[in-house]
DNA sequence: TGACGTCAAGATCCG
DNA sequence: CGGATCTTGACGTCA
């Protein structure tokens, strides 16, 4: 079982994929932005070797405008080496990567022109994978797209343009239920007929359910027979929805209960699970960290460290509690860690707590600041005492100074994201 | 015609 | 002037 997430790394400097407006994609800027791009996706490849994390969905943004006519760039030509030197850290640790085009990229439109930019995003979705060297367990999902007043005809120039795409796209192609149109039956129906791998994804099928109200584990069951060897395990999303919020929006980050809750409905390895959640990275570790048999309780520690602080400045009484719980080396529970944690992150920080937790992160550099550094420091705490700025703009200044004096664990620590 | 989703780029505001 | 914050863009479907 691998368990992974999307497109973006957080936390991790240099792992960003930069982009630019369609008026200012020149091939000199598409090119210097591309070497970036690879760059930042070699990146979050070696973060993801050093946390073990082996499931990774590849941004679509990984090369602008990259199935537009705008960009004329061979960049699988300019770039191959360092694609297959990005694919062989892949295949080397043993992870598994996906890409995902979106809700845009629609094959069975009524439009023409739609499909054939549908064809030509899915080409190039392929040629990322292909160049950099993997096999066809490493798939590209598409939802099969609209109904226009018709499913059947929809459905039936879906399967008629699937059947026309290159060989080399048609081997890596999964589909997946929707949040709207087509449901995990619907979907399954054309797996099966048309041999194509089906991804359930949980939170869409408790939207946009079967009319056959058949339980998770009957459809996840059904969509593992459309996995053929050849495709790699089978692979499923999961995700929350976020409360409070419109329906199908992902949460924040994983309830580790409920997620646990799924784990064990599924009581199989051999399953793949991409979660799809705001904190990206982050509860990508801790679900590994909570499906992880005799967890070494240096993991809990490493999470610990980085999440300190950003616990420290919504809850006291949390810090203290999480501390204890760490204590117990011999005899300890990631959940009821994580558990903690997310009680913590839910708390409402104070204007004390704010200013507690800027003291203590401080105390990591007031050796090192400058006379002049530390009376603009406690400038900006006098500020936000007062109300006059905020606390971005305070630990804005913090990191800055973090950042100079190269403190690795605080850099390392989640306590400066947004 | 706007909502939907995503999130960095670009634009503008502010001290 | 630099940093913070707001707006736009790029895509297709559906109400």
């Amino acid at each position: 079982m691998k368990i992974g997430y999307a497109c973006k790394l957080i936390g991790v400097p240099n792992s960003d994929m930069k982009s630019c407006l369609l008026k200012n994609a020149s091939s000199e800027k598409l090119t210097e932005l591309i070497k970036y791009n690879i760059y930042s996706l070699s990146n979050i490849i070696d973060y993801n070797i050093e946390n073990n994390i082996k499931l990774f969905r590849i941004s679509s943004d990984l090369i602008p405008f990259g199935s537009s006519e705008v960009n004329k760039i061979k960049w699988w030509e300019i770039f191959r080496e360092e694609l297959l030197l990005v694919g062989e850290k892949i295949k080397d640790s043993n992870m598994r990567v996906s890409l995902h085009p979106g809700q845009y990229t629609v094959l069975n439109s009524n439009n023409k022109e739609v499909v054939q930019r549908a064809i030509a995003d899915l080409i190039y979705h392929t040629r990322i994978l292909d160049s950099l060297g993997l096999n066809q367990e490493h798939k590209v999902i598409l939802h099969i797209g609209g109904a226009y007043d018709n499913k059947t005809l929809a459905v039936k120039r879906f399967a008629e343009e699937f059947k026309l795409l290159p060989k080399n796209v048609k081997k890596r192609l999964v589909i997946e239920n929707d949040d709207k149109i087509y449901n995990i039956e619907e979907v399954l129906d054309i797996g099966i007929k048309h041999n194509i791998p089906v991804i359930f994804d949980n939170l869409h099928n408790l939207i946009n359910p079967s009319e056959q109200k058949l339980s998770e584990s009957y459809w996840i069951d059904k969509s593992k027979t459309t996995w053929k060897k050849e495709d790699g395990i089978q692979k499923i999303h999961y995700s929350q929805q976020a409360e409070a919020k419109k329906v199908g929006s992902h949460s924040d980050f994983i309830s580790i209960n409920k997620f646990m809750n799924f784990y064990k409905m599924l009581d199989k390895d051999d399953i793949d699970i991409m979660l799809e959640v705001k904190d990206k990275n982050l509860s990508c570790v801790k679900c590994i960290n909570c499906t992880t048999t005799s967890l070494n309780i240096n993991e809990l520690e490493k999470e610990w460290s980085r999440y300190k602080y950003t616990i420290l400045e919504r809850s006291h009484t949390k810090y203290l509690e999480i501390r204890e719980l760490l204590k117990n080396k011999s005899d300890f529970s990631a959940v009821d860690f994580y558990t903690l944690l997310e009680d913590g992150l839910e708390t409402e920080g104070d204007s004390g707590s704010y200013v507690n937790t800027l003291l203590h992160v401080w105390r990591h550099i007031k050796n090192f600041a400058s006379d002049k550094e530390k009376d603009n420091f406690f400038k900006y705490l006098e500020n936000f005492k007062l109300q006059r700025t905020g606390i971005k703009t305070v630990k804005n200044y913090l990191k800055k100074l973090v950042g100079k004096y190269e403190q690795e664990y605080l850099l390392n620590s989640y306590y400066f994201l947004n």
